[in-house]
DNA sequence: CGGGATCGATACCCGTGCGGTATCGCTGCC
DNA sequence: GGCAGCGATACCGCACGGGTATCGATCCCG
């Protein structure tokens, strides 16, 4: 499955055997017989390009699934083991720079419990805790609806709250009590910067190109950007940026997630303690 | 990861060997192995007994979805290669004799739909539906709340209904409008009937031994025992049965289930027809 | 239209590792 | 104390995964 899905990605038998450390031939002939196996085509090959069939693409996302779990089983073993003996706690994975103050309320309120364990903070890219959850890599995550999913987790919703537009201190929109969508979108001057995707390419278009909120606060400030995030942001704000509510933003839930077969106690101590906050 | 799970499950080297049709000193091998990679101690085993650990117990749970994940994946696969070919449709898995009115009413709605495809029913016992949808030989089920867990699907209610006791033709609480549960648990001579669990075998206890629904209204029917179920189940009793509302059992919820991953179109028509009912 | 480049498939060889049998060593019990 | 039950160890053989060399098809380019 771990050759399938190298093959799937790379749609390419020699770079996905590159990248799995083997030899072409072993990957082609392995793929042959998991299709045999199977008795379904994965592949649609022509002698210039390989294509996923229905089954295929229908296998990729299985796959990726399967092999997610069978991480995950590998993980929480060896941290089982780690806690068993004393050595570790629980892993809280957590969008950088998001929730910022939600978060150290829950921490606060987790340590002063009674059977609190040492809470290791696991900061993520867009979207990437979802993956860090499913794999092992956590066994609890802040999520941030609608921007991340939470399919096949249990969730907790903790609080919901407006998003605002962040700009230039000074720009004409600020003296504005509220603005909508319609006011921000291709402001003239003020693009929002593109972020990379998971692959580390900046997606095509206009706008600036941002890999951290450092950089984005800095395009902000710069006048050559703006952007629309949860009120909550204010906090951590610099003073060279301002704030103004958009009405008609969606608005965005902040929920705690965990597996769902997930019996840690210090798991449910943290969910239990969230959702008092 | 089999291997230790089948091992997990007897507690017995030798047993579980057989059960895998392997000898046991190469699954004693495996084992170790296991532990030696995952640097964790798994099992304890003296010479005349085998306990899990607390890691072995994690990873019991966590190998079983990892397992169900890799059948799941090879299934759906299978499946998609014939619904590309035409010769399959969806499969829905329900309980055996709940629901079923709304049922009907599901599947008569569908077939009406368009884009409908083929639905093959897969009749459950008590809980099975989960075990079903995870490792793909469900693609979609009806679960009943509270009784099934929905942990790690995405769910739509469909509908909620109240639960009756239903008794003998002529029993004398057949006469009131209502009653509740105090009224019926422990009624002299009428006990709950045993189900067999997973494993096939009876729990421990007073009342009857019934299989299947039909033993069930048998022994009712009989005067030997009485029964709690949703009130949607009179419309297949026979009419040597009564049933009562009880005010204060739990409210039953019917919702369809599917795996979050699920991109299938006929189980989104499905789901679509499902909450327009 | 032919030659080269690209890429997957095939042929064949080799070494590792999994599974098998035989046996040991420990432990509890009659 | 002898025996039975059970997991661990020792050792062997073969099947399978991976390697190299090469083929065959397809596209591109002059």
């Amino acid at each position: 499955m771990r050759y399938f899905v190298a093959v799937a990605e790379e749609l390419h038998f020699g770079r996905a055997a590159q990248r799995l450390g083997i030899a072409q031939p072993p990957l082609s002939r392995a793929i042959r017989q998991l299709e045999r196996r199977l008795g379904a085509g994965l592949l649609e090959r022509t002698s210039r390009a390989v294509t996923l069939t229905e089954a295929g693409a229908v296998l990729l996302r299985e796959a990726r699934a399967a092999l997610d779990a069978v991480e995950a089983a590998e993980r929480r073993t060896r941290r089982a083991a780690l806690v068993a003996t004393g050595r570790a706690g629980v892993v809280l994975a957590t969008k950088a720079g998001a929730s910022s103050e939600l978060l150290a309320k829950l921490l606060d309120a987790y340590a002063a419990e009674p059977d609190a364990v040492t809470v290791d903070l696991l900061l993520c890219g867009i979207g990437e805790q979802e993956r860090m959850l499913r794999d092992g890599r956590a066994d609890v995550a802040l999520l941030h609806l609608p921007f991340d999913t939470t399919a096949g987790f249990d969730i907790e919703e903790l609080c919901t709250e407006r998003q605002v537009v962040v700009l230039p201190a000074g720009h004409p929109l600020t003296g504005r009590t509220h603005v909508q969508m319609a006011d921000v979108t291709e402001l003239p001057g003020l693009p929002m910067p593109r972020w990379p995707g998971r692959d580390g390419t900046y997606p095509d278009g206009p706008g600036p190109q941002a890999r951290d909120h450092v950089q984005l606060f800095q395009l902000i400030a710069l006048g050559r950007a703006c952007w629309i995030a949860p009120e909550s942001c204010r906090a951590q704000l610099r003073d060279d940026l301002a704030t103004v509510p958009v009405l008609d933003a969606p608005t965005v839930t902040t929920v705690i997630a965990w597996p769902p077969h997930s019996r840690s106690r210090a798991v449910a101590g943290l969910v239990r303690t969230a959702a008092r906050l």
